[in-house]
DNA sequence: AAGATTATATCTTATATAACGATATAAAAC
DNA sequence: GTTTTATATCGTTATATAAGATATAATCTT
């Protein structure tokens, strides 16, 4: 018996562990997700995020304003249909999002660092292949 | 130029975003990175949770108490030394951990079904060599 | 052009969470 | 028997979360 979806969760959440950055902001779970959805989406507006969270428009357009004043994003309108408005990470927001959703880079870099070069292609490889199929699976 | 942190992290961060879990539980940041220090490391009491996230002792009590109300928690005093509080997941609490932290097990498992049994033997042996380098280089 | 629809914003209200200082308790150490 | 350690509780303050009701403003329909 190879590799299963539970060991792989379980070398997935050590992982993660292990290599997280220590959380400074005081940021909710609810903004993170908000913003991993701007980020890895094409265009989201208020819409798309009442409706990928299932929580009213009002609700979502509110989370917005407060991200927005804690200056994590900002607001476009979209030129085609004013009415839409889409938005985009700062760049400040892109740091404070990455500080709570990807590993630390410095310690990933001491990681990378120990290994052979082929090591490290065997792990780029992996990971390429498991993106892949992922995308592949999850055609939303 | 082979794998860097950057690519890693990208590769990270969009498997996440495509394999994680709807999030139904309205739970909090902080709620998840508690119950997830319980969960991974060894014996953990409020005073380890305080410490941890560099909050005082009467705030990680009452983080704790709250969690225990949800059902997430249980609350075992040493035997050696009653002052001390034993934590650990319920096995409710260790589903709703794993709902906001693992990758989705059904969308896991297809992924895995989608691939030979060579391709999975090299995730797996990238994913443990990264464990283990990650172990090695956060020895706390 | 008038009315309907769509996308977002604001106001109000209710509840939950986060955090801490002060204080209390109860076990263990000295 | 006092001190220290580990945790708990109370009171308070600030912020977050969520929704209903309502408003605005652009676009679509006829």
């Amino acid at each position: 018996m190879g590799l299963d979806e539970k060991l792989l969760n379980e070398y997935w959440t050590d992982i993660y562990f292990l290599l997280h950055y220590p959380h400074k902001e005081k940021v909710t779970h609810q903004v993170i997700r908000i913003m991993q959805l701007i980020e890895k989406k094409e265009t989201v507006g208020i819409g798309d995020v009442a409706e990928y969270f299932g929580i009213s428009h009002n609700t979502a357009s509110e989370h917005v304003k407060r991200i927005i004043e804690k200056g994590f994003l900002v607001k476009n309108r979209d030129k085609a249909d004013e009415r839409k408005v889409i938005l985009a990470l700062t760049t400040f927001g892109q740091k404070v999002l990455q500080r709570n959703t990807s590993l630390d880079g410095e310690k990933l870099k001491q990681v990378l660092a120990g290994m052979t070069e082929e090591e490290r292609q065997h792990i780029e490889s992996a990971f390429q292949l498991l993106r892949e199929r992922s995308i592949d699976v999850c055609s939303v």
